[in-house]
DNA sequence: CGGTTCGTTGATCTATCTCAATTAATGTGG
DNA sequence: CCACATTAATTGAGATAGATCAACGAACCG
């Protein structure tokens, strides 16, 4: 098996949505990979894009600034996670994708995804279901930011992240990766840094957390998923 | 033509996804419709449905409820929108769907999607880009309530629904029927009742809107898009 | 006509923001 | 490997958008 798309296959392995066919046509789908440093911009609003791209390593946002020049982060991209499928049918990006740490790209051209729907029925349910698991996200992020307090919205969010990387067989002991810094957790949870700041040290205060050195240890999950409300089931694994 | 599909045919129609056959296969899609009072949950979080709807004339909205008990609307369904598309591919409701007025629903059978799939290769193709217009607009959503002001919020969703309602030709006169109560407002956009009111009366002392009789006249469209920093980008409209 | 929902108003409170510094990391050129 | 620039984290103090509490009026409804 090709060792870099391991976390997608992953993945849909977990669907059982996988014949050797299918495994075969995956790994033909993409022509080339890119290489990002941290806090570049992948896509960016008003692009027309002519493919997509699926996540090989490193962590990924998806943003949008106000007119007021404000950023809102709207959701990570984890490896493994298909990004601009929209792209693919909408005309143009009507938001941005920045790397939050160094990341590998695998370029997915629209074409190849046309094919995919021709041929693989399966595949392609997979692909939409994948989206959907997306959109059920974005929801979860409307009532985290519309109804649930600075030190709930930070704690859910790292339950998120959590899940999604336990999913790709990124966690290492309760451990994952946070490149994440204390003005981006602000963008995603519509907070101001200061306050971001100040409900960290509540977290850490109560011992659910440990994060330093882009490193999160959660030290008891399920204070943490409490104090973040955090219910899984909108991610949709199996 | 059927008179009653007829927002949704509308909809299609503007992204000239429909052949004569395709039109065929649309209306042979649902098996019954249902009628809703208003304020009744057309399906609950935790179900497992086995069919999706169609929206064929009323408004209904998307929520989850807090642990904590708060409401968050995460969207509105409008007449033309297919909702629950996720309970085809998605094993069970992570939220629920309630009518704000009265509603009529066309059910459609996830059945009648899987031959759709296989059968009209183009239609699913439109739906499956129905249901990324909607993640877009979730995506709006969270910077709506992340990074806006109350006052913008609600001019953001005015702006928002209108342009919906436009799309399917339920706007006359810069009039929109609005079965919107100031509570529902509140739980769309993360804002207590009292705030609501005293913003509502702030757009209406800037002669931006009229609201009353559960109707809504935009009296300033470039003023009140203006306020809620809205750019109908994210609707994908062509 | 009493009950219920919806909208409105006033008063008070507080979670969170803003402004302004300071310290700690991290990176970079010489 | 050091000096300096830059980014990230932290702290204090004061300001405010919006929440909460508590009434009350108006519309609707069986």
């Amino acid at each position: 098996m090709n060792e870099d798309i391991n976390p997608m296959l992953r993945k849909l392995d977990a669907l059982q949505a996988l014949s050797d066919g299918d495994q075969f046509a995956l790994k033909s789908i993409y022509s080339r990979t890119i290489d990002y440093e941290a806090h570049i911009d992948i896509a960016r609003e008003g692009d027309r894009v002519g493919e997509c791209g699926l996540l090989m390593s490193g962590i990924a946002c998806r943003y949008s600034m106000t007119t007021e020049g404000k950023r809102q982060i709207t959701g990570f991209v984890v490896p493994g996670d298909i990004f601009d499928v929209q792209s693919f049918l909408l005309d143009v990006m009507d938001h941005s994708i920045a790397s939050m740490s160094a990341c590998t790209v695998a370029v997915i051209p629209h074409t190849a995804l046309v094919a995919l729907t021709e041929n693989s029925g399966r595949l392609a349910l997979a692909v939409w279901r994948e989206s959907l698991v997306e959109a059920a996200t974005f929801r979860e992020w409307v009532v985290n930011v519309g109804r649930r307090s600075a030190y709930q919205r930070i704690a859910h969010i790292m339950c998120e992240l959590y899940c999604r990387l336990e999913t790709v067989g990124l966690v290492e002991g309760s451990t994952i990766r946070w490149p994440i810094t204390q003005s981006d957790i602000g963008d995603a949870c519509g907070l101001s840094i200061v306050h971001v700041n100040r409900s960290l040290q509540a977290l850490r205060g109560n011992d659910l957390i440990v994060l330093q050195n882009g490193i999160l240890t959660i030290k008891d999950w399920d204070g943490l998923a409490e104090a973040g409300e955090f219910d899984g089931t909108f991610l949709h694994r199996q």
